[in-house]
RNA sequence: UCCUCCUUAGCUCAGCCGGUUAGAGCAUCUGACUGUUAAUCAGAGGGUCCUUGGUUCAAGUCCAAGAGGAGGAGCCA
């Protein structure tokens, strides 16, 4: 008989009808009540095996973790707890569990231990509930972009340009390591490399996503990104899944206007679609907040935070405000902060965009109007004569920090052939890049989204380790 | 990479000032129980105290190095 999957079975009249369920047995309760999960939703599906209806061999194999398909008459729950639930007509064990290996048990595991077991913790209601918030929030990304006329484009994963700036890279070679060809001078002779040039693993996908937002107009990027940083932190990666649109024709304003209506759209969303799984991730970062120091929680719950994203706009501010702002803050004069703001051209820390979005304004801030100098050589120039900005802009969120970089791009050949030289970047493999600046020209602007960041926000997790199914940082590799 | 903290049963953790046979809760196993909700009740088994070296009459406990983990910082998304 063909399965029903859960999510389906609970907005179902049930009238006595016949229906079969595959699962996994999360609890077995009084010899007689299985907890049936199949990872279609967070809520469990009871089976009631009555009582010599199946034989005790088989009863014992019920055991946590076991694999079952269960047929029997869906009926309404006598008992509080559920409102329907499946009288056991026939039962078959799938895949037996040895309880005594089985790591997870009916209680609650800690994080650190459940990323050990990353082959099996999307079993539990934490990380099933994080998954399928994630495939909602791409599913959500892809919409918005359709939606709004925009194009998915498929950038290269590998790239021969190591110019972007966004931070080291992993190398992609077919070349022996251990007996690698020499050229004359007795370097490494990449001309015999698969692709008979030095190859890395992307860091972004921007600017080959320039290349077609100067051609169709607005486009968005959606793929794995890769920094072999030796980054040791809750928000940092080696390998993430990153966003990000281009638009021809977009300012700076447009641009900011676009990253506010994207992730307020998102935040929507998942309230709308994700109800349940936020309704348990919600609990559960209630419960974590608990436990940590008065001063230390979180004035808003994970949904009543969503709530205040989706409903409020964001706070604007250029760079120098900002400055000004630090400046005359408390922490600042009483020297709380560990890195004091004293000049203008500082880069801010951490500290302090964690001051201005959770303690001044209270809510998320985009910062614009960047000192050149501490940016990338893409962004477009003011026009000042002195405290020289780029037209750059970063979304900061409470808990998060950084969520979204972005700018508008410098579009004048000149101009960035100079910052290109200032910087002393490759020229000669910017040469494409360049190019865009000579034939038709134009205005455009884009952004990059962590997607991990995103979940992370949106799941209320605090280690983006736990928001991707298996992730890469320094020293781990595993499964 | 830097700073701080942690590593004791399958999991989460206690273990005092260095002192005899290392504990608890949950899980597991055995038994009971047919309307339970991380079921409950009774009983049982379960330890390389992260590794190596040192101090000491004596080390889970003190010291050093290493490994692994967590949090913060930097790099950033």
């Amino acid at each position: 008989m063909k399965r029903t999957k859960i999510k389906e079975l609970l907005v179902t009249e049930a009238r006595g009808q016949t229906i079969t369920v595959n699962g996994w047995v999360r609890t077995f309760r009084n010899n007689q009540f299985i907890s049936l999960n199949d990872g279609s939703t967070i809520q469990n599906l009871q089976a009631v095996v009555a009582l010599n209806s199946v034989d005790e061999g088989t009863l014992k194999r019920i055991t946590t973790g076991a694999c079952l398909s269960v047929t029997g008459e869906l009926v309404p729950s006598p008992a509080k707890g559920q409102t329907v639930e499946v009288k056991v007509s026939a039962l078959e064990i799938v895949g037996d569990s040895d309880p005594e290996k089985y790591p997870l048990q009916p209680k609650k595991h800690s994080l650190e231990f459940l990323r050990e077991i990353a082959h099996l913790r999307g079993r539990t209601n934490t990380l099933s509930a994080v998954m399928r918030v994630r495939h909602a929030m791409a599913f959500a990304v892809h919409k918005f972009f359709n939606d709004k006329g925009f194009f998915y484009i498929h950038t290269p994963v590998i790239t021969g340009s190591d110019a972007e700036g966004a931070g080291a890279m992993f190398r992609v070679t077919t070349l022996d390591l251990n007996n690698p060809p020499k050229d004359e001078q007795g370097n490494i002779d990449y001309k015999e490399d698969f692709f008979g040039r030095e190859t890395n693993l992307t860091v972004s996908g921007q600017l080959e996503g320039e290349t077609y937002a100067l051609a169709l107009g607005d486009i968005y990027t959606f793929g794995p990104t890769f920094r072999a940083e030796n980054s040791n932190t809750t928000r940092h990666l080696a390998e993430f899944w990153m966003i990000e649109p281009e638009m021809a024709f977009y300012d700076l304003e447009d641009n900011m206007a676009l990253a506010q209506e994207f992730l307020q759209y998102l935040g929507k969303y998942a309230l709308e679609n994700c109800a349940d799984d936020l309704q348990f991730l919600d609990k559960r970062a209630q419960d974590e907040e608990a436990t940590k120091p008065q001063d230390q929680r979180s004035e808003l719950g994970l949904i009543d935070r969503l709530k205040f994203i989706t409903e409020n706009d964001f706070q604007r501010l250029s760079y120098t405000e900002a400055i000004d702002i630090l400046k005359n803050s408390n922490p600042n004069k009483k020297k709380k902060f560990q890195y004091l703001v004293d000049k203008w051209g500082v880069d801010l820390q951490s500290e302090h965009e964690r001051y201005l979005v959770e303690k001044h304004f209270k809510k998320p801030v985009i910062l614009y109007n960047y000192p050149a100098a501490i940016k990338a050589f893409y962004m477009k120039q003011n026009n000042e004569t002195e405290n020289k900005t780029v037209r750059a802009m970063d979304v900061l969120f409470p808990g998060i920090g950084e969520i979204i970089g972005g700018s508008q791009r410098e579009e004048n050949y000149d101009k960035l052939l100079s910052r290109v030289q200032e910087l002393g970047l490759p020229e000669k493999e910017l040469w494409w890049y360049l190019e865009l600046r000579k034939f038709g020209s134009a205005p455009h602007s884009g952004f990059g989204l962590g997607f991990e960041r995103l979940i992370q926000f949106v799941t209320g997790m605090t280690n983006i380790r736990d928001v991707i199914p298996f992730p890469r940082f320094p020293g781990n590799a595993e499964f």
